[in-house]
DNA sequence: CTCTGTGAACGACTTCACAGCA
DNA sequence: TGCTGTGAAGTCGTTCACAGAG
């Protein structure tokens, strides 16, 4: 069946993670009901803002009540894809690479981190918190084996590109890049670059642009 | 004096650390001229894109030959702030702030980490690559005597305000904030917020939202 | 002829403002 | 009355297209 998705900015898909993390921070606290001016003021944004991007995905909200906690949450994790689990694969078992096998943010949010690969014999065999670091060689084979469609790249830059092409065409469908360089991939490989050294620099540029 | 800055759009300035890399990595190849068209298609942007980004810092480029890369090299660094070195700290030991502190990214970029702070003894006093980590009670004062003006957040959520307030106080211009929250900042302190989880939920809806 | 720099046109995102339901 | 959902208005960023320098 063709759906037809009228489409919604890219801004509007980003705030739907703040939201979901703010309505899990206050489902923790007990919390039942919100108003998208209570959500917004914790986030800084406005209220009509936070009305127009869930108004994208549907109606969840009830005129003068605001919104269940607990059924946004169950929404939006809908629209994410949070819903379910999702099974990744790190490549990469540098420090970068390691500090994101022993996050836990991951597993929070419903990604279940199967299985770590590098190119060093040092690395490869041991485990890293529960995942067991494989050898790049399995790389192909541990993704069709658990069906893994997401990949955390977080290889030295000039192995990237590679790395990537190979994870493709193992089925991947998606790759969240930490290299500092452009990926090349097809319309169906959706890219996440991540780059922590231009994070800094737009905070140097900041300052430095404010404070002279 | 009153500098009279006209406002640059932001997802400019982030535009210009990815033009700045590019530009880094053609200057590694010893190529020494370039396109505003060669950089575009390099990065997947239009070339009036790049153009206009840079147009909005000054005119770097020669009508008919294009820019020197060296020469935009130190215009963009000049720009970003990077031409000199920034002393920065990070504040959190664990996984994540000490992936952080072996990162070399951050120093080729012209950042240097001068140190690390920590509240748990047995990570006090130790050495992470080559960066020391001391007691968060030192925070301050080792703040003050290195003239720091940049920190990184690397700690667990719930102290994550508490902190980024004694940096502030402390004389810190910038944050790059891990933690998974909102910080409240004033209007002279820069946030920069890097929610690795979020990222990976951006693709996964990407992927599910095109999948079906 | 090539390629930059830039006002003007366009499109995308945000804010406004209000109709309608609880 | 309080608050959502949503067209309409407004703002901001991108693309266009061309004058002018090399």
């Amino acid at each position: 069946v063709a759906v037809k998705t009228q489409p919604v900015p890219d801004p509007a898909v980003r705030r739907i993670s703040l939201y979901l993390r703010q309505l899990e921070s206050l489902a923790e606290k007990g919390i039942e009901k919100v108003s998208s001016k209570q959500l917004a003021e914790s986030l800084h944004l406005s209220a009509a803002q936070v009305r127009k991007d869930l108004g994208y995905f549907g109606q969840f909200g009830r005129p003068g009540l605001g919104y269940s906690v607990a059924d946004l949450i169950g929404k939006l994790r809908q629209v994410l894809g949070t819903d379910r689990t999702w099974n990744v694969v790190v490549v990469g078992a540098g420090d970068l690479g390691r500090a994101l096998l022993r996050y836990r943010g991951f597993q929070r949010k419903g990604y279940q981190v199967v299985a770590a690969f590098d190119v060093e014999s040092s690395k490869v065999g041991r485990k890293v918190g529960k995942v067991p670091v494989h050898h790049l060689d399995q790389l192909e084979s541990i993704v069709r084996d658990h069906g893994v469609r997401l990949a955390v790249l977080a290889v030295p830059t000039e192995a990237a590109q590679a790395v990537a092409d190979r994870l493709y065409a193992a089925g991947v469908k998606g790759i969240l890049n930490f290299a500092p360089c452009v990926l090349q991939a097809p319309a169906d490989l959706a890219v996440g670059p991540v780059d922590i050294a231009a994070h800094l620099e737009q905070l140097s540029f900041q300052v430095h642009s404010a404070g002279s």
